[in-house]
DNA sequence: ACAAAAGTGTTAGGGCTACACCCATGG
DNA sequence: CCATGGGTGTAGCCCTAACACTTTTGT
C-alpha cells in the first residue's frame, strides 16, 4: 500500500506532474480543550508545521496527497492518522477548494471536517507524534496565520460546525459514551460560544429522544448528576450526503 | 484560451494519463418546467447523452474536465454553457464525489448545482444546442439510469434544493423578476412535493421582509394579482462557503 | 350570478425563553 | 446550614397550521 509521511503534505515541490491538477485531501479536525486556567472548555484543532516550501515553517491543516487506489474518505483518515495519529469518531467532507492561486502549483483539495472525543486525545498512542513539536493544539479562536488558505477553511468549517450543532446530534462526536447533560451543555456553549439555560437545555435534550439516561451518577462536589449515553438508533448527523450515496 | 467540446464529458479514454487521478466537474442543472398536459410545474433538469465509452448512449450530468488554470466554480460556468447553452442564476458547489470505482479510470468530479429561471430556458440562443438530441429535458422525479453515479449525484442535490428551499431565498433563481405570490408559491410546492397552503404562504414570505411589492398587477381569469420582486439586498443564500472563502 | 383565485381575520396548539422554585450533596 | 449545581414547574411569546370569510375579476 502506498503511504505518504506527515511531511508530504501538500507542496509545490512538484517533480513528475507540474503540468497536471492534483488531488489533495485535508482534515478540520475539532476537540474540546481545558485550557490551563481557563474554566470554561474551548473549540481546538490541531495544526502540522509545514516541514518544505511553499510555507515552510508554518503551522497548516493536516493532510496529504490523494492515492490513486483509495475513496476521498479513506484518503482523509489515512493522512488523518499519519500525520497527527488521531481517528476521529465523526468525520464528514465539508467543501472542495480549488482557487488556481491557492498554491504555487495547481491543486484541487477536498477538505474534511473531523470530531475528537476528548477521552481520545490523551491517549498514549497519539502522544508521541505530538511530543515532535510538529503538532501542535490551538485554539479554534485564536489562530495564527496559516499556511495557504487554511485560515478561510478553519473559518468555513467552524460556520459548519456551529449550524449543524443546532440541528444535529454531533456533539455526540465530542464526548465520551456516558456524560451529564451539564457536559453535553459544556459541548454546545463552547460550539455556539454562548451560555445556555440549564433548564431549557436539559428539556431539549431530552425531548428529542436522542438520549437514554443510565442508571449510574456522577457525583463530585455537589448533588450527583445523572449520567446518560446516547441512542444509537438515531443517526449521528440526520441526512448527508453519505447517507444518500449509499 | 483552452476549450473543451460537449463531447469531452468524463471518459474514459485516457491517453496521456491514464495512471494519475483526473478531476471533472459536473453540475446538477434545475428548472421549474410545465409538462404537457400536466397542470403543475414540475422540477425538471437537462442531462446530455455520452457520446463515447463508457457508458455510451447513456444520460449523464453535463460537465467536462478542469482546466488547470481554471476555478472550480468557472469550470462548472463554462462547462455547463458548452455542453448545454445555459446560464445559470444560481450555481453552488454541491459534494466531490471520488469512489475508486464511479469510473473506469480514477476520475475526482466536484459536482455543482445550478437553478435556471423559467424565462431563460425558451432563448433562442440555446434552442440549437437541445435540437441536436443530445440534450434533452428530464422530470426529476422520473429518471432513466444515468451514466456513473449520476442518479446518487442527482438524488443528494434534490435533497440539498428541498432542504435549501426551507430556509433561504433560492427560489429566486427560478424565477423572473416579477412574479406573483402565485408564481412563488408553485415554486415551492414543486419542490417540496406537496400544497401549501396560499393564505399562511403569503403571511411567511411578507413578513420575512424579502420582497417588495410592485405597483404591477398581473391580469388572468381571476382577480389580478399583485406583482413582487425581490429584495436585493438580501443574500440569495444566506451565508455559504462562497461567503467565507472571502 | 357564479366560479375561482386574491387577499384578510381568527383561533388553537407547539416550541422556545425567562425565571421562580425545590432537591441533594460536599464542605 | 449554606453554597452550588441538579432538576421541576410555569407563564408569556411567537410562529405555524387550519380554516372561515371577504374581495375582485372573467365568463
Amino acid at each position: 500500500m502506498t503511504r505518504t509521511t506527515a511531511d508530504t503534505t501538500p507542496t509545490t515541490v512538484a517533480s513528475s506532474s507540474a503540468d497536471a491538477t492534483r488531488v489533495a485531501v485535508s482534515t478540520v479536525i475539532f476537540a474540546l480543550r481545558r485550557l490551563e486556567g481557563g474554566d470554561a472548555a474551548r473549540v481546538a484543532l490541531p495544526l502540522v508545521r509545514r516541514t518544505r516550501d511553499p510555507h515552510e515553517g508554518q503551522w497548516a491543516l493536516p493532510g496529504g496527497w490523494l492515492d490513486i487506489a483509495e475513496s476521498l474518505d479513506a484518503a482523509a483518515s489515512r493522512t488523518l492518522a499519519e500525520t497527527t495519529g488521531l481517528a476521529p469518531s465523526y468525520l464528514e467532507q465539508l467543501y472542495a477548494f480549488g482557487a488556481v492561486d491557492r498554491s504555487p502549483t495547481r491543486v484541487v483539495s477536498i477538505v474534511y471536517w473531523a470530531l475528537i472525543r476528548a477521552d481520545e486525545i490523551s491517549e498514549d498512542a497519539v502522544e508521541p507524534l505530538f511530543a515532535t513539536e510538529n503538532v501542535q493544539w490551538f485554539d479554534a479562536a485564536a489562530l495564527p496565520r496559516l499556511a495557504f488558505d487554511h485560515n478561510e477553511i478553519v473559518d468555513y468549517a467552524l460556520w459548519r460546525l456551529r449550524n449543524k450543532v443546532g440541528y444535529s446530534r454531533i456533539a455526540h462526536g465530542l464526548l465520551a459514551d456516558e456524560f451529564t447533560l451539564a457536559d453535553l451543555r459544556e459541548v454546545y456553549e463552547a460550539i455556539l460560544g454562548r451560555r445556555l439555560d440549564p433548564a431549557n437545555f436539559r428539556r431539549q435534550v431530552e425531548n428529542s429522544g436522542t438520549l437514554i439516561p443510565t442508571d449510574r451518577f456522577r457525583t463530585g462536589s455537589h448533588r450527583p448528576a445523572r449520567l446518560y449515553r446516547y441512542n444509537q438508533d438515531v443517526e449521528l448527523a440526520d441526512r448527508g450526503p453519505l447517507d444518500v450515496a449509499h
